[in-house]
DNA sequence: TGAATATGAATGAAGG
DNA sequence: CCTTCATTCATATTCA
């Protein structure tokens, strides 16, 4: 159906969100660029105002609206956390026993969990006295949560006792059980 | 679509976390029994509770993360849906039984949109034991709050003089400001 | 072997 | 902010 030529890459570059379909936003690499570079900054949840402008840089570099702006922080937040905790939960559930190696690396880089601001690149105020002076996000260890992208990064593929190379193993098969083991 | 069953052949056992690229997760024949049969008893948005479970069950069959079982659900239920939604235009299109067997590979399927569990297999309590309570949701009234309604109402594109659509425009790159601007 | 397709993975966009 | 949907991107797999 939709034309998926083999080789797109590079996802800025083909299109300032004009050219071919324009169903939604697509950052172009500049975009990107800077969203990240003012989300590591420790921008988290900007004001309208702090968007409007934002946008207005951005949409220098190719078409975007404000809304993209603001939903881009909103999904890149939520997923930078959730994506930590996934990975703890998963660690957390294939831990068997402290195996000598794979100690994984769960942490990964940027474990600023805080709006904190890297004064370094005079920042805005952020969150500045406004109200809450610390908004210290207590994750509550909830059951369900949705698991959306605790993606990416390392490959920590989460190993498992079984499923070695191709060896096939007399595994103690749970069958049966297939749908009420839940 | 031609009727080539979902064999996949001889995939499953190549992914043991060995064989070929493990670039990406590659059910095994069990695993992908085991999700359609869960999907089929009903299941679609399983918990992360549920996915975990799932994961492990499955872990045995082959490596395997819990994202995997999370983006297997979200996949299928979406291309599921999709595709009826296809046939159905594709049907309306041709304002007569299209004859082929497409619609029926379909309807073969369990037309059931919704988390309709099948009792007989003694299924979890898909959403039961949720939540307890409300989780009140406080929406400071920040400034920055409600953005939504913004959004709703002007569809600002937040033009800017540059930037039209695929035009190439030696722009005056602001830069530096990088962080600043705001 | 390259086009067409199946499907895992990612993320923009919303609704609540 | 949480959850879910719709699309799109990226590959593995098929097949002519």
């Amino acid at each position: 159906m939709s034309f998926s030529v083999k080789g797109r890459s590079l996802r800025g570059n083909n299109n300032g969100g004009t050219g071919t379909k324009c169903g939604r936003w697509n950052p172009t690499v500049e975009q990107l660029k800077i969203l990240t570079d003012l989300f590591r900054a420790g921008l988290r949840t900007p004001t309208t105002d702090q968007i409007q402008k934002i946008s207005t840089e951005l949409s220098f570099y190719g078409k975007i609206e404000s809304k993209n702006v603001f939903y881009w922080f909103q999904n890149h937040k939520a997923r930078e956390r959730q994506k930590r905790r996934k990975i703890s939960i998963d660690f957390d559930h294939h831990h068997h026993q402290p195996s000598t190696r794979d100690v994984f690396e769960i942490s990964e880089e940027d474990c600023q969990e805080e709006e904190k601001v890297i004064e370094t690149l005079q920042l805005f105020p952020v969150n500045s006295f406004e109200d809450s002076n610390s908004k210290v996000d207590k994750m509550r260890a909830r059951g369900n949560n949705q698991y959306r992208e605790y993606i990416r990064e390392t490959t920590t593929t989460s190993f498992s006792p079984y499923s070695s190379c191709g060896a096939e193993m007399e595994h103690p098969p749970p069958l049966d059980l297939r749908l009420s083991f839940l």
